[in-house]
DNA sequence: TGTAATTTGGTATGGTTCATAACAATTATC
DNA sequence: GATAATTGTTATGAACCATACCAAATTACA
């Protein structure tokens, strides 16, 4: 039971707004909030997207995008849903996702002659060659400047955390 | 210029898939995708959401909500624009939130008297007794399994490095 | 003072992401 | 050989995010 901040009883009636604006311009107290893991996490979660974007901006590639090619690169010949399920993403929602790669020639799918339900996902050249520019964009213009904010120690310490977090909790 | 893995030519014919299936039930390599950090924050702060979910389940608050709830008790008095920037949402976006809490007798919309453009929102009695409920699961089902899962001191580390590259990133 | 510019809450709308159900073709099970 | 399970796919709807625009109110300023 939490007691309202009105001093007499006011059984729901009319009531007055608060203080008359004497914090008018001040900044908000974020106030717990800064202790919630999960509001700092997003937060940053956004801008560090937000950055990937920008950096990638060259090549086109969004985050979702550059994962499956480079996961494609170190598990060639996987067919849609082992790639969709390690990067948690619905063999549904996949579709259109490999459509928009293949699309632009960075990827093929090829029956796999072994299940012939299966589509086998292979880079193409074309698909490796971005693959290697994008690499080397994530590399030097945004991770390098996560490095250099948080400090190296830092930086792998916080992977490590994520990880942590990502396989246990 | 990638050099295709094809051991002759194959000048875009027919290709071969790879590998007659030798590792066909092996794990899949995340290889270059753990060491990018836009990738682990992702997936922890997807976990991390998960969770407050489910612990959150009783109240039927989802973390935008709760963040309202909380910054709106910390910040009485204050218009919508205020409480949606700082949370970095949009104020379209922030109209149907503020609905939902509202018919749930949560907070108040209240025509300001100094400016009659703008919202007072404040908590009713029945939101804050919500949010303090929401408070305690939080810290006592939420916040704790997360400080148990990386120690208090990480805890406490990743808190502060979230914050800076939610800030200065 | 009166008119233009700005601000506030709101609607409408479209894009992107995410989740579920269903289906044909193929393969596995028994 | 009938039944069940799997694969890629379509369709569909929810949730979230972003932009343009609007009326009412306020502010700026000429």
């Amino acid at each position: 039971m939490t007691v309202s901040k009105a001093p007499n009883g006011d059984p729901r009636g009319h009531v007055e707004p608060p203080d008359l604006d004497e914090d008018a311009g001040a900044a908000l107290q974020l106030g717990e909030l800064s202790e919630l893991l999960g509001y700092s996490l997003k937060r940053a979660q956004l801008k560090v997207f937000e950055d990937f974007l920008r950096c990638m901006a060259p090549l086109q590639l969004t985050p979702a995008q550059f994962s499956v090619l480079l996961l494609l690169d170190n598990n060639p010949g996987r067919n849609q849903t082992e790639i969709a399920n390690t990067l948690g993403i619905l063999r549904p929602n996949f579709v259109s996702l490999l459509d928009a790669l293949e699309s632009r020639d960075l990827l093929t799918r090829m029956r796999s002659p072994h299940d012939r339900r299966s589509h086998v996902l292979m880079l193409t050249d074309k698909g490796r060659a971005t693959l290697a520019r994008a690499k080397k964009l994530v590399a030097t213009r945004h991770e390098a400047r996560l490095i250099e904010l948080l400090g190296p120690a830092n930086h792998k310490a916080l992977l490590g955390m994520m990880a942590t977090i990502a396989r246990d909790f």
